[in-house]
RNA sequence: GCGGCUAUAGUUCAGCGGCAGAACGCCUGACUGUGGCUCAGGAUGUCGUGGGUUCGAUCCCCACUAGCCGCCCCA
């Protein structure tokens, strides 16, 4: 019989990597609080129709990368239900707004989440079958400022401020508008055009993407091909004077606020949804996978399934790349493991009882303790304590009887006796 | 879903058609209470899974599974 298994594309995390999970979820946390987001959490799947709605049904997404079942029915008066693990936050948030009617507010809602997601795509470095996004939303009625550039342009400003400090180098902010979706609808067809005469001169890849998804050619890497796709149509000369002019107050105050970016007229991203503003944010060193996040403006999402008109726009940061990223980042680094202040070392069974009270004393005062056992001799718990903790504080008979406790700093070398009093304190002052 | 590469100790990896290896890590080492550095000794294991070829397969062949890389697409 065969060993089970994490599934294909899904993982275990371990210490100590949670830790640097958490904090980047923590950094998170604390950025979104100072733009005033609050949290969401919606649920892990939804009724299938959400997504075909949403994201689009001829989106890669939706038409083979879902994990999808049929929910049957449990009883006479009950039909079943497809149901599909989230492939993507925005939609359910999206559904949620429309369920609680937030709208009604007449406030803007800004809202972030972090959660697992579940796309069926071959796995690789940086691309997983369950994986984790830390997104936001900011959605409202139109009353409430929600189509305005400055929401556009804060979000960047936030995302540029939130890698920062979670010590993110040499991020690229590639910015593009693809307009709305008559706009996009437009542009594909004068792609189409344009590459019908010239394709065959181009890799083969791009000869096949000419013909079934023109707006792919633009992603082409092949180092012969750049300059006749620099010649291609761009979709800035077909979008409408509004679009126009909203994304020209984007990249002012982005210029403004000094957040840098690059104009990139060949992103266009996959889900159906997107109109106006699109970006993304990328890194070297990530392979294949090299956008950390993405997002952009969605002014009729909210409509195609079925609520009343909310524009909004948001991101998907990808929490396995971040943390990849991070990873290389730190390789360099001499990343110490996590120590505890005081490893208590009972002398013999009979001080065990003891030492958990003790060990319960400094703890409820905040102190990280290991506890050893009395059933260890003093060298084998030394061994344990230099490796877990910063500190070792030794009980047995003595120590129990005279209230004093043997403390061996392993930072210094130097052994102190404390009493048991001044334990906490002595503990709690960083050593020298 | 397609193509390429890979799978050996806890970890990183050598290796060979004929007894399974290194480094690091781990365990032990006088003493009724002293770690690190060093030294001595020790254990590592279904050689990914299942078939096949062979006197004999960890090694060669096939399938499967998983990982990595690329394609597709995306976070």
């Amino acid at each position: 019989m065969s060993t089970l298994k994490a599934v294909r594309g899904t993982r275990d995390l371990l210490p100590p990597e949670t830790a640097l999970w958490n904090h980047i979820e923590a950094v998170a946390r604390a950025v979104f609080a100072r733009y005033n987001f609050g949290e969401i959490r919606t649920p892990i799947f939804e009724d299938t129709s959400l997504f075909a709605r949403g994201v689009g049904e001829e989106t890669d997404i939706v038409s083979k990368e879902m994990y999808t079942w049929e929910d049957r029915a449990r009883a006479q008066s009950e039909k079943s239900q497809s149901l599909t693990l989230r492939p993507e936050n925005t939609a359910g948030v999206v559904r949620a707004y429309i369920e609680h009617k937030l709208g009604e507010t007449g406030q803007l809602q800004k809202l972030y989440y972090i959660g697992p997601q579940f796309r069926r795509e071959r796995p690789q470095k940086g691309r997983y079958r369950q994986f984790f996004q830390i997104g936001a939303e900011v959605i409202g009625p139109p009353s409430a400022g929600s189509e305005s550039p400055l929401r556009d342009a804060e979000i960047l400003e936030m995302l540029a401020t939130l890698l920062d400090e979670l010590g993110i180098t040499g991020w690229t902010l590639q910015l593009n508008s693809v307009g709305s979706s008559a706009d996009r609808a437009r542009y594909n067809e004068a792609l189409r055009a344009a590459l019908e005469p010239i394709a065959h001169t181009m890799c083969a890849d791009c000869q096949r993407r000419a013909v079934t998804n023109p707006l792919r050619v633009l992603d082409c890497k092949v180092p012969e091909d750049q300059p006749i796709i620099e010649k291609l149509p761009r979709i800035v000369d077909l979008l409408d004077p509004a679009s126009v002019e909203h994304f020209a107050a984007v990249t002012a105050a982005l210029d403004a606020a000094g957040v840098p970016y690059t104009r990139n007229h060949r992103l266009v991203r996959g889900l159906d949804y997107y109109t106006r503003t699109t970006f993304e944010f990328t890194h070297g060193g990530l392979g294949a996978q090299n956008a950390l996040l993405g997002g952009g403006r969605y002014d009729g999402l909210s409509e195609a399934i079925g609520g009343p008109k909310a524009p909004g726009i948001g991101f998907a940061i990808g929490l396995d790349r971040l943390v990849l990223t991070l990873q290389a980042q730190e390789l360099n680094q001499e990343s110490a493991p996590p120590q505890a202040d005081a490893y208590i070392a009972p002398l013999g069974e009979a001080m065990n009882a003891a030492a958990l009270s003790l060990a319960r004393e400094l703890r409820r005062v905040g102190l990280a303790v290991e506890l050893g056992d009395g059933s260890f001799r003093l060298k084998k718990s030394f061994e344990a304590a230099d490796k877990t903790a910063r500190c070792i504080v030794i009980l047995g008979e003595d120590e129990l009887q005279s209230g004093i406790l043997t403390v061996k700093d392993f930072s210094t070398g130097t052994q102190t006796k404390v009493p048991r009093a001044d334990l906490a304190a002595f503990l709690a002052e960083p050593s020298k």
